[in-house]
RNA sequence: CGGGGUGUAGCGCAGUCGGCUAGCGCGCAGCGUUCGGGACGCUGAGGUCGGAGGUUCAAGUCCUCUCACCCCGACCA
């Protein structure tokens, strides 16, 4: 490609509502456009490197087995209205975040967030017997979800370009080898694509299936939450990390005291007040879920995790699709003292959780459910009562791992993939049966795998860079060598960067040649923000210094080289920088 | 959905108390001079001032409504 043809400029100054990061570099350089919120076209660079990480997964999807297809984004509404058995259907349970439509005769339909109903529905087809099985089916293709609020310039958007796969297995054994397939599969297509990145054990929600994990790439653009250990690899969402909690030395059972605390509204303001550590004090904080007074309990030192309670509640039968804090109203009307909430005295009209920190230590000091009041030495089961003992505790950093005793920190990051085991509920639902060898019908076992690849390249781009622009890794440059041609209109010159760009392509070489007449630090800046991993320069100091001047993007210096073996050298950098991702 | 902000040339911006032909920088076109880190001069093209309605002798500027985008929060297979 010459760059006097491209369609695409670089802009100087960054857009009016660029957030820095990955978004403003993207839109500089010409990659992507936006059109409307979180909804971007793909300019003739960006498609490259969409097109290099879609063909790096292609091949590990090939390789571990997979058959790709492509599926309708337009599809018939009402197989997201498919009653389960129990909960809600897809289409309830996806709300606003489905994007719906009618046809013109006045039919439902909607754009396709992710595939399950279709792949089933398909393979259910011609997958009729256990000899048929397994089957892994994959698509790299357009999803959409109405996201209340894109963000992160790429990083969260509308519409992107998804790998999905899915696995139909005889067994639960068979799921199992088809998961860990896709585990192997996504830690070569993040390495070779060059990504920093872990393995977290993901929560896998209310919708259930056993194994999930996530995988994010390491960056502070990111909106997931990781626990990561130090010693060991034990790494998990924020939501899903277990620790150790801490044990306080047991006294003796001493008598419920009540205590004046005025104005000690938080745990922090009343330990201050009463001079006993936080750890000594009890949280009680009151939600509604499923029509139910629900108060959960941890330790004064440690801070709730909400998902980690719905799932709790979900569990024990209660709806906590609706969770959330009680209003004032709802706790005057189940007689409750905001900021003096206890559990002593409580029925079973009030649900209480406590966390198993709760049992590492006693003599707690709890609300009297009095204004200004606090009672303290107040111990279980002596004083109040649970119904679940649960971890409802967020993880944090600097607590103890529960694998190897090292310490937990945060990490974040953005979510580039995630595979987990579905079991039967798409099989069911859509009567995915096959026949064992016995001649007797069972639902398939299925498990679901997707990677964002747009998101691929946002973070990579968030990884990698620096003040001047991108640094694209090899893997996946939208070309490997910018060719840079100074002092043009001497025909030797011109003539000399020619041959050099023929030969380049004739090596099959990726190479941008820019040929524009355009001054040399116009050129270098461009060659720097599009972040290009070689660039060769053609100039009449080249020459003079024998031959081209090749630098790497990622290092500060260029050495010169003869013409005659540029060609050589760029393909050795190239093999070299392909093989180091 | 709640709160805040912004819409003026392809991009980034200015535009005073309502006033006369709506400006500046970049980019774009032509000519000339430059030529290794975003050169310079001259000339030129390019505008429904987000949209609709209103007030006024006069609206980019004031009023009403509306749309879009951005940010914070809520929400989020």
């Amino acid at each position: 490609m010459r760059v006097s043809q491209q369609l695409t400029k670089t802009l100087r100054e960054a857009p009016r509502d660029s957030e820095g990061g990955n978004q403003e570099l993207l839109v500089r350089g010409g990659f992507v456009r936006q059109l409307t919120s979180g909804v971007y076209s793909y300019l003739p660079l960006g498609n490259r490197v969409i097109r290099k990480i879609s063909q790096i997964v292609r091949e590990e999807m090939d390789r571990a087995g997979g058959q790709e297809i492509s599926m309708p984004v337009i599809q018939p509404k009402d197989i997201w209205d498919k009653r389960p058995a129990s909960g809600p259907t897809r289409s309830e349970a996806m709300g606003d975040v489905l994007f719906k439509l009618k046809d013109r005769k006045g039919r439902d339909m909607v754009l396709g967030p992710t595939h399950e109903e279709v792949v089933t529905i398909l393979t259910a087809e011609f997958a009729r017997s256990y000899r048929d099985l397994p089957q892994l089916i994959y698509q790299i293709q357009t999803k959409l979800r109405d996201e209340p609020r894109p963000r992160g310039g790429l990083l969260r958007v509308r519409e992107f370009i998804m790998k999905d796969l899915y696995s139909f297995d005889a067994d639960y054994d068979g799921m199992d080898v088809s998961y860990r397939k896709m585990a192997d599969a996504y830690r070569a297509i993040f390495t070779r694509s060059g990504l920093r990145f872990i393995v977290i054990q993901a929560d896998s929600g209310a919708i259930g299936g056993k194994d999930s994990q996530e995988f994010l790439a390491i960056t502070e653009a990111g909106e997931d939450d990781a626990m990561m250990c130090d010693t060991c690899d034990y790494a998990a969402n924020r939501e899903k990390a277990e620790f150790v909690r801490t044990e306080l030395p047991r006294e003796p059972e001493a008598a419920l005291e009540e205590v004046y605390t005025p104005d000690c509204k938080s745990i922090s303001d009343l330990a201050a007040f009463l001079q006993v550590p936080e750890a000594k004090t009890i949280k009680s904080v009151c939600y509604v879920a499923g029509g139910k007074m629900v108060m959960a309990l941890v330790r004064g030192d440690l801070e709730i995790n909400e998902v980690k309670l719905s799932n709790m509640l979900y569990r024990a039968g209660i709806n906590a699709a609706d969770m959330h804090l009680a209003t004032p109203e709802e706790l005057t009307q189940a007689g409750i003292v905001a900021g003096y909430t206890s559990p002593l005295g409580k029925d079973e009209r009030v649900f209480i959780v406590a966390d198993t920190s709760l049992k590492l230590g006693n003599n707690f000091v709890a609300g009297a459910n009095r204004v200004d009041y606090h009672v303290k030495n107040v111990n279980y089961p002596r004083d109040f009562r649970v119904d679940e003992w649960e971890d409802i505790a967020s993880a944090y950093t600097g607590a103890t791992c529960v694998r190897c005793g090292g310490t937990l920190r945060a990490i974040r990051g953005s979510e580039v993939g995630h595979i987990f085991k579905l079991g039967t509920k798409y099989s069911e639902l859509f009567d995915a049966t096959y026949l064992d060898a016995e001649g007797a019908a069972h639902p398939m076992l299925m498990g679901c795998y997707g990677i964002g690849v747009g998101r691929i390249m946002a973070t990579l781009v968030e990884q990698s860079h620096d003040e001047k622009g991108i640094i694209w890794p090899f893997s996946v440059a939208p070309y490997s060598v910018a060719l840079v041609g100074l002092d043009l209109e001497k025909e030797e010159n011109r003539q000399t960067a020619e041959q050099l760009y023929a030969d380049l392509q004739a090596a099959g070489i990726e190479v941008i040649y820019d040929d524009r007449a355009e001054t040399a630090g116009v050129k270098f800046n461009d060659a720097d923000l599009l972040g290009y991993p070689i660039r060769a320069v053609i100039s009449k100091r080249s020459l003079k210094n024998g031959g081209v001047e090749i630098k790497l993007r990622s290092q500060r210096e260029s050495r010169v080289v003869p013409l005659a073996d540029a060609v050589g050298v760029m393909q050795d950098e190239i093999r070299r920088g392909m093989a180091s991702a």
